[in-house]
DNA sequence: GACTAACTTGTACAAATGTACGATATTGTA
DNA sequence: TACAATATCGTACATTTGTACAAGTTAGTC
C-alpha cells in the first residue's frame, strides 16, 4: 500500500499537475511558460492550484534560491490509474473497450499505433507468464 | 453545425446522462434503478441532475403518465468526443496514445479487444480511400 | 546597505457542484 | 371520490473550484 486515496484532482488541478511531472525543476514560473498559449491564466491561479495540489498530496516543494520547486509526492502512475478510472467509469460504465472503439472510430489512434499496443500487451503477458 | 458548445458536463452530471443513453425509457426511477449498487445517491439528487442536464442543453424530456421521461437533446458521439477530448488534453496532453498506453500497460485491454481495433482503423482507412 | 525584481502568503469571492428536503400535484384504485 | 403512492418543483446549502489581488519576503545588484 502507497498512499490512502488522496482528494479527488478538479480538471484545474489535473492540468496543472501533468505540467508539473513533465519538467524536471517544475516552478510556478517554469508551469505558466509551458501552459498551452490559448490557456489565459495568471501566475497567481497557477500558484494557488500547485498549493492546493500539495496540500492534497500530490506534489510536494522544496525552496530553492527564493523560489519554490514541485515534484510528485504521489505515485504519478497510480494517480493517471485512479484518474481514468473514474472518467472509464462515468462515461464508459467502466468498460475500457469503449473508449478505445471511440478513440479508434474517430481516427485518434492509426495503425502503427495498434502495433506497438500489440507488443506493450504481449510483453506483459509473456511476464505474467515466466511468474 | 450541430449545437453551439453547451455547458460542461460535471462527473456526477457524466455519470447520470451515461445512464439516460442506455436506457431507452430513462426515467427518474429508472436511472436510479441503474446506477450501481455501491452507489449511495437519492432520488431527489438524480433529478436534480437530470434537470440540470436538461437545462444545459443534454436532454429533454417528455411527460409520460405521471413521470418524465428524458432522452438525448445533443448527440452522444459528439458529447463523448469533446468529453474524451478535453480529458485527453488535461491528463496526457491531448496524446491519445499516451492514455492507450496506460491502458495497455495495465493490462485494461486484450490482444482481442486490438485485434478489432485494427479492423475499426483499416475499415476507417479503406472508407477515406473511397471517397 | 538600499533597491528592485521575482517570490510566497494570506485572503477573497463568485460560480459550479453534489446532495437533498419539504411542499405540491397527479393518478390509478378501492 | 377520497386515499395512498409516486412524481415533480422550488429551494437550500455546505463545499469545491477557478481565478486572482494585495501585502509581505528574499536575494542578487549597484
Amino acid at each position: 500500500m502507497t498512499d490512502k486515496t488522496l482528494a479527488p484532482l478538479s480538471p484545474a488541478e489535473t492540468e496543472i499537475l501533468r505540467l508539473v511531472w513533465q519538467s524536471e525543476i517544475a516552478t510556478v514560473q517554469k508551469v505558466c511558460d509551458n501552459l498551452p498559449p490559448e490557456r489565459k491564466i495568471t501566475y497567481a491561479t497557477v500558484q494557488t492550484l500547485l498549493r492546493r495540489l500539495e496540500k492534497k498530496g500530490y506534489l510536494k516543494h522544496k525552496a530553492v534560491g527564493k523560489a519554490h520547486v514541485f515534484s510528485a509526492a504521489a505515485n504519478r502512475d497510480d494517480v493517471i490509474g485512479s484518474a481514468v478510472g473514474s472518467f472509464l467509469d462515468r462515461l464508459f460504465g467502466g468498460d475500457p473497450a469503449g473508449l478505445m472503439h471511440h478513440l479508434a472510430r474517430h481516427g485518434k489512434i492509426s495503425e502503427t499505433d495498434i502495433e506497438k499496443l500489440k507488443n506493450i500487451v504481449q510483453q506483459d503477458e509473456s511476464e505474467s507468464q515466466g511468474k
